[in-house]
DNA sequence: GCCAACGTTGGC
DNA sequence: GCCAACGTTGGC
């Protein structure tokens, strides 16, 4: 089975790609998914060994700064049981889990960040969900040529 | 800080 | 099952 491509969003206030490099390992769980259609996307497609396009969300340079792995399939996010929890959700439970999480490692953090608008701008990357108006799905999924266009752009000097 | 777009909730 | 109200996301 082909490796599948992510965009996985993050506000870097709250965990950024340089956050996740100075993680132990390199790797962190990625929990606090509270979004039906991108808790689908980990549970049912996601696999180890699949790439994801790291991006800042919410912050002065919006855009893709890098890549990260999938590490660890999907397992219940524990945070969603944990009473006072930013994250927690009273319908779920150690017994019956509603959320569920991956790992991620880090792989690469691009020299430049390719920014929003360069993606909209781009007419290979412009039908990428996350350039879409109004998208707010945290994790979605991308076209390997995609994938690929961005990581060559980010490189290039 | 504003506000458009979206997802969820809950009354009916 | 509809849909208005509400809360959140996230670019600007």
């Amino acid at each position: 089975m082909a490796r599948k491509y992510w965009l996985f969003k993050s506000e870097p206030e709250e965990f950024s790609i340089s956050d996740l490099k100075a993680r132990p390992k390199q790797t962190e769980p990625w929990d606090g998914v509270r979004n039906y259609q991108a808790r689908n996307f980990m549970r049912d497609e996601m696999k180890v060994g699949d790439l994801a396009l790291f991006y800042h969300s919410n912050c002065d340079t919006v855009g893709v700064v890098g890549v990260c792995e999938i590490t660890r399939e999907a397992y219940p996010d524990p945070t969603s049981w944990e009473k006072g929890h930013k994250h927690f959700d009273e319908k779920s439970s150690p017994e019956n889990p509603r959320w569920i999480m991956v790992d991620v490692k880090w792989k690469e953090t691009f020299p430049r960040t390719v920014s929003l608008q360069e993606l909209k701008e781009h007419p290979k990357l412009s039908e990428m969900r996350v350039a879409q108006r109004g998208n707010r799905l945290s994790i979605t999924p991308v076209d390997k040529a995609e994938f690929d266009q961005v990581c060559q752009l980010a490189r290039k000097s």
